[in-house]
DNA sequence: CCCGCAACTTGACTATTGTCATGTCATGGG
DNA sequence: CCCATGACATGACAATAGTCAAGTTGCGGG
């Protein structure tokens, strides 16, 4: 991925999409970019935090040990996604750790140079809050809607957001464990399991961790459609 | 309820919780506060938004009018929630309308007074922000785990905060329509019924709009407890 | 006072999902 | 090369919650 079409995603993220253009530029200019292994550590818990984070392609998981060893997933980003937020706006060290799932690229804005850039300009503060108060209100909306769709739908959509392109098929590498994917599509794997069955009929192939998708257009439709409809499959 | 109590649940609302004491002195000096009756209005989709409000006692609805003339419920606030930030943020009118929906107080800070506070000290900003992103991802987890808990345990939890005491039995007045609990629980009007029959194996009587709590400490056993664990009911 | 409407309850049925158990398959260590 | 392990698929079953339909109740208008 090029770095312009970096810095396009980049821009689109919540904490960027709201700002001025000359203060985009400068956050830009002093990020760091890094590119991470799948399972490098991209922080540890306990760390202090110095930066946001913000991913510009594959995928980062959020987790915690459990006293007895094993890891408890809290979240996983990707794509646009930022993480890390209230945690360098406050100085304090990350409550968890994060660890690359696939290889990704990963913007990081250091978080004294967002600081005193809104010190310096507190419109800069006034936007992001308002972007961030739209974004939180559009968050409960989603998720009260999820409900409204069942588990194949959520796996539709989940793998239209892994298409780039609109129309026509395409074939996608599911990026990490489906264990994962079923914990961020909130359900067990068993149901993820028979979500993927599900959409067989609507032309979607599923082969180890590579879905083959025959036609976009049948999928959308499939995951956007209210689900009494297709009661009478 | 005094003054004094209102302005306790102000400070504790995600605006004000984590500013310096000086500046929520000044933002509350310059605070409207007002009762509303049940069913008055409190704002109107189109009218532009001068301040952001933050519901001290009672419980608020936003709503859409749709084209057949009947009403969407957008969602519905309740003490210690605020709303129409974004919109205050950015000068724009509102695209809902809000009504309260039982007697409510509300306390209403004029936008141009917080935005001149910012700008004044954008530390202000800062901290603001800050609250707003864990909130927004405590927000994201609590939802995550309202998948992990039956419906009549939401109603349980439902119940319990209605209810000021934390222990023994408790009457508490249902502040509004069953079919908008049932909405604000995301569950049909029939599930929130079979919720409240369940509810009655733990003390819990429903009159009219009148619920009966036995053993406030019961009910706060069974809305934590592991769904698997009462399946041997 | 009665009627009708709307909210609410209840019952029967169905779909979805979680759980448990079992089976298959690929991978890596011995 | 074989087998143990873990990821994944699948079937059987149970529980939850949505849908549809039919009743019940309370309230306001006529």
């Amino acid at each position: 991925m090029s770095h312009e079409a970096q810095k396009t995603i980049a821009r689109q993220s919540l904490l960027l999409r709201s700002l001025p253009e000359q203060h985009v530029e400068t956050l830009l200019s002093h990020a760091i970019w890094r590119q991470y292994d799948r399972g490098e550590t991209i922080f540890l818990q306990e760390e202090e935090a110095q930066a946001i984070h913000v991913v510009l392609d594959g995928w980062v998981k959020l987790f915690r040990m459990t006293p007895t060893g094993s890891e408890a997933v809290v979240s996983v980003f990707t794509r646009g996604d930022s993480f890390g937020e209230a945690v360098a706006l406050r100085n304090v060290p990350y409550p968890v750790s994060a660890e690359a799932v696939s290889v990704c690229d990963v913007m990081h804005i250091p978080s004294p140079i967002l600081i005193s850039l809104m010190k310096e300009d507190p419109e800069i503060g006034i936007s992001i809050l308002a972007a961030t108060f739209t974004h939180l209100h559009s968050l409960v909306a989603q998720l009260e809607q999820l409900k409204a769709q069942t588990g194949a739908q959520r796996v539709a959509e989940f793998l239209l957001n892994l298409c780039d392109v609109e129309d026509g098929e395409c074939d996608v590498a599911l990026p990490y464990d489906k264990m994962l994917i079923a914990g961020r599509l909130g359900m067990k794997p068993e149901s993820l399991s028979r979500a993927f069955s599900r959409l067989k009929a609507v032309g979607v192939k599923i082969n180890r961790n590579h879905a083959q998708i025959s036609d976009i257009s049948q999928l959308r439709d499939y995951a956007e459609s209210d689900p009494a409809d297709n009661w009478g499959r």
